[in-house]
DNA sequence: ATGCAAAATTGTCTTTTAGACACTTTCAAA
DNA sequence: TTTGAAAGTGTCTAAAAGACAATTTTGCAT
């Protein structure tokens, strides 16, 4: 960590990072999103990933997890690549112009960015305005369908990635409080693949990883049976990991 | 394509791409890398990736293909993107720095890189020396204990990504030339994985994806029983690529 | 011609995993 | 006490993984 020292002149004007932040409420994948602009709505591309410029002495994981906590505030998250997007054609749209020359000093300059997307848990982030970021939402993933710049490929591309990671590692858990349900899990893992699994199996085969401990604790005040709350097991983790699995897709 | 008008400065002096060459040659999987000096041995970190600046009006997926072109004559081939690295202490070695003196314009600017692999047969490229390429030479994968720059970083995550793409997609053939043997296929699966995989077991799985042809030709000349030659079935691979495939994994 | 070295080719058995499928339990609220 | 809503649970079948060894075909040396 370089501090605080940094000036606006250190900023590289040609490189930036953009996150894609995933959320799960329980019932859904959400993104959080950025908006250019206040009371407009029905303006989708209108709506972008945050994402700025890095500095010139900064690596770039460590300019994504700046970029992160200065938008967030939320630090020590699970956070990996995507890649790198270079189209010279990403800044194509007029509106996309207009808001670089109100806030970059040369809204000119070709940009390549690395694209990271992280995991969060979303009720640990309420989103709020930042800089300049004029609203910040968490947007439902089946509800976007634009975006600006070349943010829409860019959240594709995560998704995609996502897919497959979590076909490799247990990282779902990023997205959820401390103590969930496995009905929750399972929902989770229906909407990052996009698909209905079938609920016994996909409890038969998430159990038989160990990674789960039974906190023996249950659900209150639903008007159904409660469910048993369950945490996830950090050490067994570690082994997996280790280990490695190969298949965890449906 | 923007053809061949650019000029030097149209150059990106901040952002490179490089690229992670693999060959098969039946025996092991290489690298393909080039050497900064002539005539020194010994010297292992003179190694790097080919790699060079991308020009502004560039893409990065072309920029790839084109520095691809430049060193080696290859067209058309598999070439998928690694990810950005821009640790701004990439070059931290006395040789590196001077290197770049030697021949980039602005030597001292900070450089991010898109980092490529590709997929070549081995036999369709006979390295020779070019541009500020002393030398141009297959290296083992084995052999290789240090590059230039973060490049053996790069190389480590481009291996990483081989093989966990190998066992969504059937992409080796690409290692190969056009007619192979069973055999063959299966030494090079043993080398991605760094492992040994049963004889029996990957023929059976390899076969069931119905994307080999048989030639109904054999092998002349080895003093052997002589191996029956296959080749790759673009159509069925089509099919299969579409569908999807999720475990061919060891 | 015979035998040898070297690699190709082939099948079976066991264990594990995938995939399909439906009823009972437990709670809150009416 | 009834009802609605989601939790929780087990079995069967088919497919795949994984372990394992003997036979065949060629060139070459004798």
């Amino acid at each position: 960590m370089v501090g605080n020292t940094r000036k606006k002149t250190d900023l590289n004007p040609n490189n930036s990072v953009d996150c894609v932040i995933f959320g799960f409420d329980f019932e859904q994948i959400k993104v959080l999103l950025i908006d250019r602009r206040e009371n407009i709505d029905n303006l989708r591309n209108q709506r972008a990933l945050p994402g700025n410029l890095i500095y010139n002495n900064e690596d770039l994981d460590e300019a994504a997890y700046r970029v992160l906590e200065e938008l967030t505030g939320i630090k020590d998250i699970y956070l990996e690549q995507v890649g790198a997007f270079g189209n010279p054609n990403r800044v194509n749209k007029e509106s996309d112009r207009e808001w670089l020359k109100s806030i970059r000093d040369k809204p000119n300059a070709r940009v390549i960015t690395a694209a990271y997307y992280s995991l969060v848990k979303i009720d640990d982030f309420v989103p709020k305005a930042h800089s300049f970021a004029k609203k910040a939402e968490w947007i439902p993933l089946t509800e976007i369908e634009e975006l600006a710049f070349d943010h829409f490929e860019i959240l594709q591309a995560a998704k995609e990635k996502l897919k497959q990671k979590i076909k490799i590692q247990p990282i779902g858990f990023n997205l959820l409080p401390e103590k969930f349900t496995l009905s929750q899990l399972h929902k989770l893992y229906e909407c990052i693949f996009e698909k209905p699994i079938d609920k016994r199996n996909f409890r038969r085969k998430i159990q038989k990883l160990n990674i789960l401990t039974n906190l023996k604790e249950k659900q209150r005040g639903v008007p159904h049976k409660p469910s048993q709350l369950y945490k996830f097991n950090e050490e067994n983790y570690q082994l997996l990991s280790q280990n490695g699995y190969d298949n965890f897709g449906f």
